[in-house]
RNA sequence: GGGACCAUAGCUCAGCGGGAGAGCGCUCGCCUCACACGCGAGAGGUCGCUGGUUCAAUCCCAGCUGGUCCCACCA
């Protein structure tokens, strides 16, 4: 006998442990045979260090759904899971455990040494993720299992890389990228954010050069003179005044007639020694907006990524200021020379070639080694003190951050290596627009088409440790050979050095997203061409999250149609359905995130957390220590008992009906809690089941069902069945919980079960051992159609509710889906939806008029027809119960004082004399006419109307006609009743 | 500046061209022989505003207001 209540903790683990043992998540385990159609899908990979958050959560259990659905279903079903080695993220965490230990760094540790530390952090920490994964029930074939760094992963990227090289899509260039100055390294677009913060804008005077002067004359929108002076500068604003250090040029508009006298002269930098101030040319580009400022810009083609294109445009000379972490460069020759050595270029009228980027530092010697926060303060000073500063304003600037390292990022000048991106998004546009792979919700495809027309060169290269590291190796001429093997390199090298060439491996790895890029095929063995390879890929579908559409789906999509080839060699998409679900967030809708102490753990939910352990998850590694105190007050004040241990499944549920397409998830812990709830109403209901001997027979077909109130539930199963396929073929996730939520607590717990109780107890035999099937198929069906979503519960139930059989294997899991159309039966749902209204009306009337609900009455039926009195024998018992009756009589006239009610087309009466207020019950029904009337003057204004009958289609017509007969009938009624209230007043 | 999305019950959200729905919360009554993590009965909404299309609009279109997000960005 099952227990009272569900424990799902006692359960969870031995069920899950049941399914790996027994295979059930090995590719194509319940596959209906060699033939069966083919479902894929290769999980997005965590980061291997990393652990479970609700997003994952939620990414996961959608994933899950799905497999086991198809599973279910008779496919040959892969569920590729594996890891990602994510580059900066686990470098960083490493790096910080260094740190926090005291242990040397990684410079003093040296690149093989650290790489190892590394390795064994991976090695401790790699199962957490994997292991939560499986707790929230995923069906993964973890025998497949893998890694970005494993060997056949790595032989992926080293060949991709080889071939995007040979056939000219990457290439090595210098120009300008994001630097990330905290990891050192390179970083590409999609890794900054842009954050607007408090700031200043500066205004300096560049004064001309050998005191020359001009007329500066400013006018208004009619060309009237509005300001008119005689100055012997140029108006300067910038943000950032120590990159003031390297400018080649002060930019204005071809148009700006206020500059146009002085465009061609030289003017001064003013900071530095005064001996040995820099002058740089006034230039035209059409960059700077007249409108804008004072209409002229200074061009620091180093360190902005708009004076990078002016400059580039111009041969204006362009130079390196900082150094690696961003601080002033310290190195090369002093001051004096370096700006001698820049004015030779500004004789030379530019710089095509970009050779003095690194070799001339024009920092100011006093300025070399600040920081650049630092250098900023002391630019400004120096210029003010000199009366240069014409004026500071305050300023929302927007500034650009690394989304890891959380510093502000440089735009440097550096060797990098690029993909074309512009080359490679063509076919992937295509793809998408020829509906080759469809986007779910539809509308992410108009975000994917955006940034697909609009992308930039992907710096790949990243000057880290951890990671790919990139095949290419130098020669002695710094020619590149690009290679998948050292050896190789070295072959192509001799060719034209000879035997024993010295060759130098390029140190930097490639971004991290590189790898990924290639995930749906290198997981199923490529460049291998394995069995999985043919039979799983293209994959079915992808599940991911709107927030790395551009870092992993677009990559994927480009990479996929550049690398696989069908047979005919036309290009593979990699997926033909990406389903992109929205984020988490938090009861208020705010983001999760450990430096709010808003985080709910999924995990948490699962296994349950008391309150001062959630306190202390919450308040420690918040990024502002003190609020603490604010975090542990709302925590306690929203959570007074910390959280429950709600199982998988009823975290699973809740994220999944609320998972409608196209809107953020506000999770709720209430939900998880009445999610909880349903999976103990379900356990309850089974032991109800198991206590009445409700067992499945091999013998038993729905079909052939004869009780009313059985082909009735049987029905219903049906119905229900076919409204979940739809919705999950659909990727309609909340509408496939909703049906079957529906179907299991109101359908089947609050009428079938209640409804069949008399029978059970009965006395009719052959309705007993019908009602005792169907009740067991009925619920079979239900926790076939639950399992997707609550895998853990239905299970354990499946295999101890019954007998397993030749209809009914040893594992849920591996069953096989309903498919029951034409069970339906329109006559016994009339029958039963007629019992149900009866009971409904009864009880209602009752708690209106404060009937005891211990009270047993009787009720009257007034003239009941032949088919009525029929459905009362059929169900006396049935309604009895259900609405406290006592007797139901036939009658000509109600009883004086009796409550009436109309169902269908009788009226019946519960005789309340003593009890009932004559008065109320006259109320009673005046509004419900009322209610009536409003319907029927609504529905009568229609149907007077000559346009609605000509033209709105017969069966509407048809419909609302039928409606006002109905309501017409119903009123007629009423009105009856309540004549013979009144006679009674 | 470009783009996407949202506004429906107290809260969180479904829905959708012809009769306003769920969960939670709330009120009232019940320890009714599966379940108090429960049972029964209720209260509660001019479906953001203004126009338009239509026989018919909560739903389609336009504009407005308020909010969220993404991308880009003026030195």
């Amino acid at each position: 006998m099952l227990e009272k209540t569900y424990q799902p903790s006692e359960i969870e683990g031995r069920i899950y442990k049941s399914w790996e043992d027994e295979g059930c998540f090995a590719a194509g385990a319940g596959a209906t045979g060699e033939n069966a159609e083919t479902f894929s899908i290769v999980i997005p990979p965590p980061n291997v260090t990393g652990s479970l958050h609700m997003g994952h959560a939620l990414n996961n259990t959608l994933q899950d759904i799905l497999v086991r659905f198809e599973r279910m279903r008779g496919k040959d079903v892969l569920w590729q899971p594996g890891t990602d080695h994510a580059g900066i993220a686990t470098q960083m965490v490493v790096e910080r455990q260094l740190a926090e230990s005291q242990q040397p760094d990684r410079h003093a540790l040296g690149r093989d040494a650290f790489i190892t530390k590394i390795w064994e952090w991976k090695a401790e920490s790699g199962d957490t993720i994997t292991n939560q994964l499986k707790r929230l029930g995923a069906s993964c074939d973890w025998s497949r299992d893998r890694f970005t760094m494993d060997e056949g992963l790595s032989d992926a990227v080293l060949k991709t890389f080889v071939q995007l090289y040979n056939d000219g899509l990457i290439y090595k260039d210098k120009r300008l990228v994001n630097w990330d100055p905290e990891f050192r390294t390179a970083i590409s677009d999609l890794e900054v954010e842009n954050i607007e913060v408090d700031g200043h804008m500066w205004h300096f005077k560049y004064p001309l050069a050998d005191g020359e002067t001009y007329e500066y004359v400013e006018k208004d929108a009619d060309g009237n003179e509005t300001l008119r002076e005689t100055r012997d500068y140029i108006s300067i604003a910038t943000t950032r005044p120590e990159t003031m250090l390297g400018d080649g040029a002060v930019a204005v508009h071809p148009s700006d007639e206020r500059y146009a006298p002085i465009v061609g002269k030289l003017c001064e930098i003013p900071v530095g020694p005064k001996e040995h101030r820099r002058f740089i040319p006034i230039i035209t580009d059409d960059y700077p907006d007249p409108e804008f400022g004072s209409g002229a810009v200074k061009i620091t083609g180093a360190h902005d990524f708009n004076d990078y294109e002016v400059a580039r445009r111009g041969n204006i000379p362009m130079y390196r200021l900082m150094d690696e972490v961003a601080d002033m460069r310290d190195d090369g020759v002093p001051y004096a020379e370096a700006s001698k050595l820049a004015m030779e270029l500004v004789e030379a009228g530019g710089e095509p070639d970009r050779t003095y980027v690194d070799t001339i530092n024009l920092v100011p010697d006093e300025y070399r080694g600040l920081d650049r926060f630092t250098a900023r303060k002391r630019v400004v000073a120096d210029c003010d003190a000199e009366g240069l500063m014409i004026k500071v304003e305050d300023k929302k600037v927007m500034q650009p951050f690394g989304d890891r390292s959380r510093v502000v990022i440089e735009p440097m000048l550096t060797d990098q290596w690029f993909c074309n991106a512009e080359e490679l998004a063509k076919p992937a546009i295509s793809a998408v627009e020829n509906d080759d792979t469809k986007f779910f919700p539809k509308n992410w495809e108009k975000t994917y088409f955006e940034w697909m027309r609009n992308i930039q060169p992907w710096c790949i290269s990243r000057q880290l440790w951890w990671g790919h590291q990139i095949p290419a190796w130098y020669g002695p001429d710094g020619e590149i050979f690009v290679a998948e093997s050292e050896a190789d390199a070295r072959a192509a090298a001799e060719e034209t050095h000879g035997a024993g060439v010295e060759l130098t491996r390029d140190p930097d790895v490639l971004d991290t997203w590189f790898s990924s890029a290639l995930w749906p095929f290198s997981t199923l063995g490529w460049p291998e061409q394995t069995p999985e390879l043919a039979r799983y890929y293209p994959t079915s579908v992808l599940i991911t999250g709107f927030d790395i559409i551009f870092f992993w789906v677009a990559r994927m999509m480009m990479f996929g149609l550049h690398t696989m080839k069908d047979e005919t060699g036309a290009p593979q998409i990699p997926f033909n359905d990406v389903y992109i679900h929205a984020l988490v967030r938090d009861e208020d809708g705010k983001k999760m995130s450990k430096s709010e102490g808003n985080v709910i753990d999924p995990v948490d939910l699962i296994q349950g957390i008391g309150i001062d352990d959630l306190v202390a998850k919450r308040t420690t590694g918040l990024r502002k220590p003190e609020i603490a105190p604010t975090v542990a007050k709302e925590t306690r004040k929203r959570y007074p008992d910390g959280f429950d241990a709600y199982g998988a499944d009823a975290l699973r549920f809740t994220l999944a009906v609320m998972a409608a397409m196209g809107r953020d998830i506000k999770l709720s812990v209430d939900r998880v809690a009445g999610y909880r709830n349903f999976g103990t109403k379900l356990w309850n209901a089974s032991r109800f089941a198991q206590m009445n001997e409700c067992a499945t027979s091999e013998d038993f077909d729905p079909a052939s069902a004869h009780h009313v109130i059985n082909r009735w539930i049987i029905g219903a199963t049906a119905e229900t069945a076919g409204e979940v396929t739809r919705a999950l073929e659909a990727y309609r996730y909340n509408d496939a919980a909703d049906a079957i939520y529906r179907f299991t607590w109101h359908t089947y717990c609050d009428w079938y079960v209640e409804l069949i109780k008399p029978l059970l107890n009965g006395s009719d035999e052959d309705a007993k051992v019908e009602t005792r099937k169907t009740a067991a198929w009925a619920l079979d069906h239900v926790l076939k159609l639950l399992h997707p979503f609550m895998p853990f519960i239905t299970e354990e139930l499946w295999d101890k509710l019954a007998e397993h059989g030749r209809d009914r294997p040893r594992r849920l899991m591996l069953s096989s889906w309903p498919a029951l159309e034409g069970l339906s039966s329109d006559d016994a749902s009339a029958e039963v939806d007629w019992v149900i209204a009866l009971v409904t009306e009864i009880r209602s009337v009752r708690s209106e008029m404060n009937v005891p609900a211990g009270t047993k009455i009787p009720l009257e039926l007034i003239d009941p027809s032949r088919e009525v009195m029929r459905r009362i024998d059929r169900h006396t018992d049935t309604i009895e119960r259900l609405a406290r009756l006592d007797e139901m009589t036939p009658v000509d006239e109600p009883s004086k004082g009796a409550a009436q009610i109309v169902v269908g087309e009788t009226t019946m009466a519960l005789p309340l004399a003593g009890v009932m207020d004559v008065d109320t019950e006259a109320e009673r029904l005046r509004k419900e006419i009322t209610k009536h009337q409003s319907e029927i003057a609504k529905i009568g204004k229609k149907l007077s109307n000559a346009q609605f009958l000509e033209k709105a289609p017969d069966h509407v017509v048809a419909e609302q006609k039928s409606r006002q007969t109905d309501a017409e009938a119903l009123v007629a009624k009423l009105e009856e009743a309540l004549a013979r209230i009144e006679s009674m007043a």
